[in-house]
DNA sequence: CAAAATTTAATTGTGTACAATTTAAAATAT
DNA sequence: ATATTTTAAATTGTACACAATTAAATTTTG
């Protein structure tokens, strides 16, 4: 089939939407996993940041996760209301709002250990193509 | 350093977050193209199936997309409103909606047609890694 | 053929996601 | 020291995204 004109604008052509698709369609996989855990895919990688630096102000947690504020604030409203964080005023400096893991926020990472080798394994990757994959994905977030 | 116990959990040692920020990114840079044709990126996506089929149900272009009409119908309704597609029942089958192109959704094809080389011109891959990387993320979606 | 099952969209409800604006506090610049 | 600018979150508004339900039409089945 010789090129036409058009090509560039068909759907199979694209970089961009497999790359789309394929985001939705791992946090899909998530799913099964976070739901016993009261877990939404946001709520997750949110508690991953929180699990590693126990306090964080709002800004620094959106930088870790490319998420603004507009996103952020209801979410850990949601996640202080459901008992994993709280949200203060730090005193130092009374623009920002310190966000730090609770004891029960910090239980939940004995349950969330077992969520990365259950959904890696129904991911069709092999160990190297994963990474293979990560380090071409990392390029475009610069 | 030596593995630690929770090194599974951390975000840097995820796929799934490289790949879900990779997409936002990716959507995120089609914006400035995109606003022009006044167009959002998944109205996009879907002039492609629309610019390459002419007629479609909704739940085809759910099939091309991976959308749920939940997310289409009110799309589909506001594209109809700004003139790039029609929504009709179908006679030969009642429940179907048939989406159809109008003049004014393909004469937006013309303009559209730049829109793929200046968001690859912006993406810094080269053209080896890109197909590299579309093939992995194909596995993904299966 | 009539009842049951399936299919197709639409709807409802919840949860992001981000642009743009607002508000308050802190930093800086005169 | 006060006015200006900058910074940090919160808020507002728009647009997905999907699970679950609903409603209507069609297909299948006894």
């Amino acid at each position: 089939m010789k090129p036409q004109k058009y090509d560039a604008l068909k759907l199979e052509n694209q970089l961009c939407f497999p790359l789309y698709a394929a985001a939705k369609e791992v946090v899909h996989r998530y799913k099964p996993f976070l739901d016993p855990l009261g877990l939404t895919y946001t709520q997750y990688i949110t508690m991953m940041v929180m699990w590693e630096h126990k306090e964080l102000t709002v800004s620094q947690i959106g930088e870790y996760l490319h998420l603004d504020t507009g996103t952020l604030t209801p979410m850990l409203k949601k996640m202080e209301s459901n008992g994993l964080i709280l949200r203060q005023r730090s005193k130092r400096d009374e623009r920002e709002t310190i966000i730090s893991i609770t004891p029960e926020g910090k239980a939940l990472r004995k349950q969330a250990i077992e969520v990365p080798a259950k959904v890696s394994s129904c991911v069709n990757l092999t160990l190297d193509e994963a990474l293979q994959l990560k380090s071409l994905l990392e390029k475009i977030i610069i």
